[in-house]
RNA sequence: GGGCGCGUAGCUCAAUGGCAGAGCAGUGGCCUUUUAAGCCAUUGGUUGAGAGUUCGAAUCUCUCCGCGCUCACCA
């Protein structure tokens, strides 16, 4: 049994007196003729032609003004906000005294009555009937709207601790349609990223999320075990090997938006659960997987903003194609001076790490694939503001993609930077079955440490390929990243429903 | 995991070692066109939890819990 606070025992008492009364605080069925904003433009044009417009509507009252002989209220429906107005001459004194006392904000209501103006020009419902829908024992975190005479909408009081919003969504969504509408923008982009791909002729495919092993990426897996066949399995980390044992099946074009899920730490950009798009195309390599890729970003960005301008924190963004290509020896040069094809080993590298910044050095034990990467994310990552493809990668941090012809240190890779952060990762796909075996088993090497972080060898994989792989360009993306991107948001968890959080204690 | 910060009424916030407060919400009253309605009155607190210092702790110290920022990790 909860703790109820005074407030919620108020409300409870009421729920009793109204079953007293014989009236059901949850009634099984609601009616209504309109939403709110239907209601509002039917009454629009019909006031015109001098014609009458009824309306039952339905909705969660979000603010009361009872003034003796008659109130006002306001309801919000899925569709906005419309305001009530109850009137002796029509109800009595009898119910306008009954709605003030048993009706509390955030409690659903069916109204019907007649459309009409107040003194004020504001379309409302004249409330003839009225019918409790769903009693709220607990208030809502208050909120208050003040409309300026500028038009502008401050909000009062609004629920902001960004826990309780996190951890109680529903109350956030339901006090706050910003939140609402930030939600409903995630469908919109997820969409159309989906009708882009539809339209370009690729399938859409679901492959294991519980898979015997995983691979893919690197990062520590989730493990659990099916009790029938007695066996451990895991959350996928990525959906690369078994997109690619589609194209062994002479499926051409394919893609999977679904959830990865990794066993790692939770920051404003990690989840431990997120939204990936993965894409793999047979006979097309990173070059055109980049024109299809700032297609795919910008056109979601006009179908869903209706503009391929962005503002992410103080930049103004510009995603309209063709993206900024860079090649990462080049960038890092100018961004940090160093020249990672001149120092082919990692002790090369560290020795002109430490000669031209002192103080900035990575870990000296690491990979020289650790150390570019250390030097992409210390000095270049964050001036890749305007959107920029930063290709042609190490091959060590990169073991499923295919080498750039006659370098054999560097590989067809790219990766989507844009407000200084990555978006998405691609490259020409390895499809030689010994040299991804080669790969599989230099991993494990550099990986001994560490025995979770390790790619497991993928035998089926390795077998799929020896049927032969077409070439092909692969891709993926954070979802929630680019939805990030396109809404100005500045942590994962303010486009995630239901972030992680720690386990609450009643 | 490390560092920094925060946690006070249902919500938004005051009180910096000396009586725990305000606005909104709630409750009672007045009010027939209000819209953050207004006016009068009023309820509501284990100051995240626990321990310590002190005549006295929301305030200082320690431990724990939760969250935020940041670093590390994340090919």
């Amino acid at each position: 049994m909860p703790e109820y606070s005074s407030l919620e025992k108020i409300r409870l008492q009421k729920m009793e007196e109204l079953r007293a009364e014989g009236v059901e605080p949850f009634p099984t069925r609601a009616t209504r003729t309109h939403t709110s904003a239907q209601a509002i433009a039917e009454f629009e044009t019909a006031e015109k032609e001098g014609r009458e417009v009824k309306a039952t509507l339905t909705g969660r009252i979000r603010a009361t003004r009872a003034m003796g002989k008659l109130s006002f209220a306001h309801i919000e429906d899925g569709d906005g906000k419309i305001q009530l107005f109850f009137r002796v001459n029509e109800v009595g004194q009898d119910k306008i005294d009954f709605f003030n006392k048993m009706f509390d904000l955030g409690d659903f209501i069916q109204v019907g009555g007649v459309m009409m103006r107040t003194k004020t020009g504001e379309a409302t419902l004249l409330v003839h009937e009225f019918k409790m829908l769903a009693k709220a024992v607990s208030p809502l975190p208050a909120a208050k709207d003040e409309t300026l005479e500028d038009g502008t909408v401050v909000r009062h009081a609004a629920l902001e601790d960004a826990e309780i919003r996190a951890r109680q969504r529903y109350a956030d969504l339901a006090v706050n349609p910003d939140v609402r509408e930030t939600f409903r923008k995630r469908a919109a982009i997820i969409k159309a990223l989906r009708e882009f791909l539809d339209g370009k002729g690729f399938l859409e495919v679901e492959t294991p999320i519980l898979q015997p092993l995983y691979g893919g990426a690197a990062a520590r897996p989730f493990t659990t075990h099916h009790n029938e066949l007695d066996q451990d399995m895991y959350l996928r980390i990525s959906f690369e090997l078994y997109l690619k044992r589609l194209l062994v099946g002479n499926l051409e074009k394919v893609y999977e938006i679904g959830r990865d899920f990794r066993n790692e730490g939770v920051s404003f950009k990690h989840n431990p659960e997120f939204t990936q798009l993965e894409f793999y195309w047979a006979y097309a390599d990173y070059l055109q997987v980049m024109e299809l890729t700032e297609q795919m970003v910008s056109n979601t960005a006009q179908q869903t903003l209706g503009t391929m301008k962005v503002k992410y924190k103080e930049h103004e963004i510009d995603l309209t194609p063709p993206w900024r290509r860079l090649e990462m020896r080049q960038g890092i040069l100018e961004a940090s001076g160093v020249d990672i094809a001149a120092h082919k080993t990692a002790a090369d590298l560290f020795q002109a790490i430490r000669a031209q910044h002192p103080n900035k050095t990575p870990d000296p034990k690491v990979t020289r694939g650790k150390m570019i990467d250390f030097l992409l994310g210390e000095f270049l990552e964050p001036t890749l503001i305007q959107p920029t493809f930063l290709y042609n990668y190490p091959r060590d941090i990169s073991p499923l993609a295919k080498p750039l012809p006659g370098d054999p240190l560097t590989v067809e890779r790219f990766e989507g930077y844009v407000a200084g952060f990555e978006i998405c990762n691609a490259f020409t796909e390895l499809n030689d079955p010994l040299d991804q075996e080669q790969r599989f088993l230099d991993m494990q090497k550099d990986y001994t440490d560490d025995e979770e972080e390790k790619n497991p060898l993928d035998e089926d994989y390795l077998r799929a390929m020896r049927y032969g792989m077409p070439p092909n360009g692969g891709f993926g993306m954070g979802v929630d990243r680019l939805v990030m991107l396109l809404l100005n948001k500045h942590s994962i968890r303010e486009v995630l429903l239901f972030p992680a959080l720690r386990k609450e204690e009643f």
